[in-house]
DNA sequence: CAACAATGCATAACATTCTTATGTATGTTT
DNA sequence: AAACATACATAAGAATGTTATGCATTGTTG
């Protein structure tokens, strides 16, 4: 089940465009989900964006512990046969942020897009 | 003349949003208004956001430099009385880049967009 | 079954790109 | 004359990514 935009061009995005947002990606997939864990989410980002979007680990980890230290995230770890996994989810703190986020970024978008397609002349 | 998106409230987006997307909202001013100067663009992106984005003196001069360096820029020194002020306009190269950038952020918002939009549930 | 790819976590060195602070100078308004 | 606006510039520091590396387990394929 996919959702692309031009899927036929493979556009990933120059990786600039990502720094700011990775947090509130983060925050928007888990409010839908409930719990995901790490792996699981760079897959997620991938899926519905077409493979655009593809967060790297070095990002996504040390986005993940930063998150769960201010209290926003609880985790959870389970084995998977021997294998670590670390499920993370919202707190009562980190809804309530991830709805601030998550409409700051859509507004910042629609800002965003009215620049880019204004003609100032 | 202004367009602005909930005028009643200022919401100044926390700067991190703004990140990796400065050069393209430079290269668009340029493209649309055939030559501005520096401070002339920090107030042109505040009047249309309706003052939600403000561009620093600290972050514009770098980049205005680094696309000048580029090739992607030229200038043109001019008094105004005693007081300098450098007009920018786009190279050749310049448009070039600077729809490509254009396209890339508005395919990007797009996607960003759907991503903040949909449930995955 | 051996090799390779995928799953799953983690961290460190480095690069980029902002903010904040500072500096210099001229012009305008109260 | 003080304050504010115009107009440029740069440097120190913070934030947040990339790239590289490491380790271990599990699934797939020739």
């Amino acid at each position: 089940m996919f959702a692309l935009y031009n899927s036929n061009i493979t556009m990933i995005y120059s990786s600039e465009l990502i720094k700011g947002t990775l947090k509130t990606i983060v925050l928007k997939l888990l409010s839908d989900n409930n719990r995901m864990y790490g792996y699981e989410i760079t897959q997620k980002v991938k899926e519905l964006t077409g493979d655009k979007i593809q967060i790297t680990e070095g990002a996504l980890y040390p986005t993940l512990h930063a998150l769960e230290s201010d209290g926003l995230l609880s985790v959870e770890t389970e084995f998977i046969g021997k294998r670590v996994r670390k499920y993370y989810s919202l707190s009562t703190s980190g809804k309530q942020k991830s709805q601030e986020k998550i409409s700051e970024l859509a507004d910042f978008m629609n800002t965003m897009k009215y620049l880019l397609d204004i003609k100032t002349a």
